[in-house]
Formats: structure tokens, C-alpha cells, sequence
DNA sequence: TAGTCCATGTAAGATGTTACATGATTCA
DNA sequence: TGAATCATGTAACATCTTACATGGACTA
């Protein structure tokens, strides 16, 4: 068995984008230097090569708008292909694993989440985001409780700033889980 | 002029724990899969090459401990060369560009400072940590107001997650700041 | 003696970084 | 005409992921 293509971060990014508005290369990449998507890189090197295998794996197409003289913009959209595997991708489990090492490419896959999920997909994530949250937090005050006194000041604020960080993802779940609740009127 | 160098998070992760201790490349994927520090992938795949590459340039060096029937284990420390280029990154201004997209990074090297770097670094790096904190925050606010009608729902939430964890930051580096405050009497 | 843990390693492949290249258009 | 901006791209290089390989020692 072929290693199946697992598409990155960046990828998934680039999806959502062009889902909510079919974009150029130049448009993505101002995107992200001129948003809070400003954590992605920007650089013509990242973005071009990732729209080509995006092209190549059939979930986007291009076409080129020819403007009045301008240098030709390829425009690309999502295919078929293209929305399943980004809903696929965003509705997958939460697990522990993303947590622990991936929580940025949960809130990516949160912020599209009213865009192209199915109702009832963004408050199904959010409590299995809160409990994957309340599972992970006690085993850092665990290991804080056990090795504090061995710890330099240093390694212990820092571990304490990692906990606080997840409290805080922790109370935001709650808060938007309330936000979801409230709208129970419209189903 | 050839492209320096630029050691990655997790090889500095490496010289950091073997500067605490001298340490295998086993122990070392133990530290990371049963400590905080998990969010460093313990894969022999990443680790090995890693302190592979370490050697080579002269940031660390490794004796064979022959252990009483063991299979041989390479024990690491770290060179005068290595020593110095983990202060050297750890002392490194705190640019805006850390804050946006490496703030783990940046926990990273504030860990290992009581142990490594020079008294009041720890201060000085909180104090930039916070100004450029504070000056990034805004800029999140100020585009929220703006864009709060048009952003779908959980792209609003996602948003509001981000400023909350940076707010976190915030308050954990005022409160990192008192903590050192408090020990002005040892210098 | 079969399975598990200790311990180190390699190979293939994908992705990202930095730097460089190119060419058109607009504006001073 | 020169500089800035729009717009797309490539090349070299390093690193990481996943999967596989190996071999000794302990233990049931």
C-alpha cells in the first residue's frame, strides 16, 4: 500500500480559501500577510508549489483571467474532489494527538466550520474538543505537582504558561459551545 | 555567501536537554514522549538524524557507554561550540515574527534560561516578549471590529480563540515578571 | 523459544525555507 | 526611463514523517 497524500496544513488552508471565494495565487498569498492568517507563510515558494500538487491531485482547477494587459492570473476553485476531501478533513475525530501537537490545524478546521460542514458539525466538534481539552489538562498539573521542586523557575513558568494556554482553550470551548446553543431556534 | 545554518526548534530542544544532562538519543525520545515536552515528536526518524547532524557540526560530541551487556548507547554532551550557540539563540532579540509564528519557540528558549543563560536575562526577555505582545494584540482587535459582520460565525470564534490564548500570554509574562521581581535581593 | 523492551539506525518521499528569476504595468 | 507593484514561478537545500531494519537482553 502505497503512503496515502496526506495534504498539510498550508493545503487545507488554501482549500478553505478558495472554497469561500475562487482566488489567485496573489490573492492567497495577500491573504495571508494582511489577516490574522498572517501565521502561514506568505512566500511565493510555499504557496505556487502547493497550488500545483492541489492541481495535480485534482482538487482544485485553474483557469486564466485574461485583464485588460495585466500578467495573467491563474484563478483556481474547488473541485468535487476537492470539497469532499476538505470535508472529510474537517470533520475527522478529534484526538488527543491533535491536541498535544496540532491545535492550530483545529482551529483551522473550526473557522470553516459554518462555511461547509453540516449543521450540528461545529457544536459535535467543540464538545469533542472540550473533552479531549479536560483529559489532557490533568496529566500537565500531574507532572507540574510531581517535578515542581525540580524544576528551574524557568521550566516551571513555562509549564505553567502550556496549562494556562490549554485553560484557555478549555473556557473558549465552553463560550462557543453557548454561542452554538443559543441558535437551537433555527434547525 | 552560503545559507547559514539555522538549527531547527527541535535541535535545539535536543542541546538544551543534553546540556542539563549528558543523554542517549533513547533517552532523550523518552523525555519527549513521557514529559510536557511532547509536543517534540519522539520518532527515532527525527531524533537520530538530528543529533547526527549536531555532531557533525561540532555542537555536541558522543562517547559509547558499554553498559554490562547492553547494546551499545551513544551518550551525548554538548561542545564549548555548542554551549555557545545555544546561548546565542536563546538571547536573541524577540522579534514580532516570533510572536505571530513561533511562540512555541519562544517558550522553548525561555525554559532553559534560568539554567543557561546570564542573571537577568530571563527579565530582559520577558519585558520584549511583552511589548511585542502587547503591540501585536491590537492589530487582532482592530481587525475583528472590522470584519466581525462579514466573517462566518465559527471564523469569528476562531478569531476570538486566538486573541484569548495571545491575552493569556500577556498576563503570563506580567506575572512571569513579578515572579523574577521578587528575587532582586539575590543579585 | 517466543515475545517484549532496549537502542540505534536507514530509506523514500513530501513539504517548507530562502533566494533568485522573469515579465508586465503603472506612475513619478 | 527608472522604480514600485502585480503576478508567477524555479532551484537548492534542510528537515520531518512513516515505515522498515537490526540486534542484544530479559522473561515467561
Amino acid at each position: 500500500m502505497v503512503t496515502p497524500n496526506r495534504n498539510s496544513a498550508l493545503a487545507f488552508a488554501l482549500l478553505g480559501l478558495i472554497w469561500q471565494e475562487a482566488r489567485s495565487g496573489y490573492d492567497l498569498r495577500k491573504f495571508f500577510s494582511s489577516t490574522p492568517m498572517i501565521s502561514f507563510s506568505d512566500s511565493p515558494g510555499a504557496i505556487y508549489p502547493a497550488l500545483r500538487r492541489l492541481e495535480q491531485r485534482g482538487l482544485v482547477r485553474a483557469h486564466v483571467a485574461e485583464g485588460p494587459g495585466l500578467r495573467r492570473r491563474r484563478i483556481f476553485e474547488l473541485t468535487a474532489r476537492g470539497r469532499a476531501e476538505f470535508r472529510r478533513w474537517q470533520t475527522q475525530p478529534v484526538m488527543r494527538n491533535d491536541v498535544v501537537r496540532n491545535l492550530d490545524a483545529l482551529m483551522l478546521r473550526f473557522a470553516f466550520m459554518d462555511q461547509f460542514a453540516e449543521k450540528g458539525a461545529a457544536l459535535r466538534f467543540l464538545k469533542a474538543f472540550h473533552k479531549e481539552l479536560a483529559a489532557y489538562i490533568p496529566s500537565l498539573r500531574k507532572y507540574l505537582k510531581s517535578n515542581r521542586e525540580y524544576m528551574p523557575e524557568s521550566g516551571r513558568l513555562a509549564l505553567e504558561n502550556g496549562i494556562r494556554a490549554y485553560e484557555t482553550q478549555l473556557r473558549w470551548t465552553k463560550d462557543a459551545m453557548a454561542t452554538y446553543g443559543q441558535t437551537k431556534g433555527e434547525g
